[in-house]
This record gives C-alpha cells, structure tokens and sequence, in this order.
DNA sequence: GTCTATAGTGGGATAGAC
DNA sequence: GTCTATCCCACTATAGAC
C-alpha cells in the first residue's frame, strides 16, 4: 500500500545482497542492520527465530528476482539455444560492470549450510528446482521433449555455476562466455 | 623424516577437511585445534599470520590430494571420456557412502572469499588452474589439439563443480551421474 | 510497533610459563 | 618448541524504554 518501502523490505533486500555477496557466516546481522538502516530491535521483531529465519526468507526473495531475470533474458529470443547463449553473456556483462563484487546467488549459502542447516539446505534446493523449470520450459516450447528439457536445464545450470565460481576467483567473465559456446552441445542428441 | 605425523601436518590436514566442509567464515581457530589435537599455541607457532595463512596452506593440501585423485580417477581408462565419466561416477558415489557430508573442494572458501582477500582467491584460483591443467593434458595425449583441450578441461570442470552443488542441496549423486552422460557432447566438435 | 542498551557467547589473537 | 591462560572484539540474541 505505501509507496515508500517498509523497514521489512529494506532488510529483506539488504540481507539477500549481503548473503549472496558474503555468504551465510561472514554477513553479521549487525552489518544488514546498519546497511539496512534499520535497528536490531525491528530486525527480531519481523524475524523472531532470528538469522536463519531471515536467511530463508532472504533466499527466497533472491530465488524470486533470479527467476525474472532468467526469464526476462530468455525472452530476448525464440530459439532456445540462442536465448541462454544472450542470457549467459549478459551475466558475464552485468559481473563486469558491476565492480565484479557480484556473488553467486544463493551458492554460497548453500555450500556452507548444506551440512548445518536443513531448512537453509531445503530452501536452496527450492531455489535451483525453480530455475531449472524455467529453462526446461523454455525448451519445451520450442518443442523438446519433456524429460530430455529437465535435464539440459539441469545440466545448463550447472555449468552457468561451475563457470560462474571460476569467474569469481579470476576476477573476469571468460569462463562464462567460454561455456556459452558450448550450449549447443548440450542440447544435440 | 619421523613416522608419526607432526603437530603442523595434523592441523593442516584438519584444517583443509574443515575449510572443504564447513567453509571459511564457518571453520574456527578453537574447532581445528580440538580436532587435530594440538592447542593453540602450536597453530600460531607455525602460522603466525594467523588464520587466512593457514587457510592458504590448507588449499594448497587440498588443491595436491584432488589433483592426485583426479589424476588417479583418469587412469582407469585410456580413452578420455570415459575415463572421464568414471571419475565423475566414482566422485557420486563418494558423496554417498561418506555420509553425504563431504563438500568442495575448495568452492565453498572461494565463494567466500573471493571478495575479501586477495590472497585466498589467488590460491583457489590456483587451485582451479591446477585441475584444469590434468583434464587438459589427458585430452591432449589422446589427440586432441592444445587449445580446444584446454578449454573443453574448464567446461568439464565447470559442470562438475555446478553439478557437485546440486548434489549437496538434495543430498543425493544424481546431478552428477546425470552430468556423465553429457561429457561426450562437450567433447565433439 | 520502533528503537536502544546490554547481556552472553564464542571468535581470533597474544603473552608468557615450562 | 609446546602448551595454558587470557585479552579484546564481534557476533547473536534479549529486555525493556518510549
């Protein structure tokens, strides 16, 4: 209802910035407060259970704006094949231009909590599953067969992550152009 | 020299099995000491710089023992894709039978701390180069030419790791079993 | 409902005995 | 060289004023 954003959302969207940036561990509930311009008291009073209970709705937020953009970059062409090579390469652009502080999201989360945490596991395991559908729909329209488009979308997610680490620890966008070429592959019999 | 293992090597390998398990952020000084054994004198004695030294140290045990195993893993067959795909059958089930708590190598402290410390991103970078350099080589004494070995080494690579995440978040080997199938797509032309 | 002050715990790091 | 005791700080969480 109102315009300006509330003290909920303003935390929301700081802590999936700063956990998709950082990681579960090293972002301080101190930190999204204070970036957040929020005190601790609004934090605990919107999220009672505390950091686990916002890292989950956190995720979910980011699952969420994930899934727009995936589907937003899909949208710039028909092909299939065509439209994640442009989807890819706009994310190599978009690490670039963004100071290349950009994390991956939800991975880091994932990695640390899928031994610690199983309601942090589940709700990463949510966010995968739900961008996997989107691929896989996207391949299925332009007439895959079903279970042949799960699992490229599948496979095609897990090379955008594989590559995207690498991307990180180069500080450059190679890896992820790299792969892109070889979408094709993945989607010939 | 000695047989038994010294203090140092029992709190390097404990430390890597942490970093691999449990990331950076999540690892503390205390936890390591307990584990390996040894108080927390001795950590400093031998790291001074303290933890992000030790942390590189630990990636560099842990960048030699995966690319032993890789090295190892490609051995069984001469052909490269299948050996290949072996390897990558052989890292679900390990997943499996360790009691699905293994993580990374390396991925989940190179997420973290891409960011944050030049030095830890450098060493996993190294890490990654390292890897990339065996798949590359067993492609190349098999006939394949330099520069698409080298490259189709970091695609491989990739969609282990983006694999390997998927694999933790179910908690099952299925992503990666699934990822064998297509390494013949990523190798032809 | 919004915010401040603070408790309590565990982190990394250090000093110094032996 | 090996180990203990301890410091300081940042963290999560809570109590309670307004």
């Amino acid at each position: 209802m109102t315009e300006k954003k509330s003290s909920k959302e303003k935390i929301i969207e700081t802590a999936s910035r700063l956990f998709q940036e950082q990681g579960y561990h090293a972002t301080g509930l101190n930190q999204i407060t204070k970036e957040s311009g929020s005190p601790k008291g609004s934090l605990y009073y919107y999220f009672p259970e505390g950091k686990e209970q916002l890292a989950c709705v956190a995720i979910e937020n980011t699952t969420e704006n994930v899934a727009f953009q995936i589907k937003e970059g899909l949208m710039s062409e028909d092909e299939p094949i065509k439209a994640i090579q442009t989807f890819i390469l706009e994310l190599a652009n978009a690490f670039e231009e963004n100071d290349k502080r950009i994390g991956i999201p939800v991975a880091a989360v994932a990695l640390e909590t899928a031994n610690t945490s199983e309601v942090l596991r589940e709700t990463c395991k949510k966010a995968y599953d739900k961008w996997h559908e989107i691929f896989a729909s996207k391949l299925i329209k332009a007439g895959y067969e079903e279970s042949e488009a799960k699992e490229a979308a599948l496979v095609i997610n897990a090379l955008i992550e594989g590559a995207f680490i690498n991307v990180l620890t180069r500080k450059n966008g190679d890896p992820l152009r790299l792969i892109a070429k070889y979408i094709p592959n993945i989607l010939q019999k």
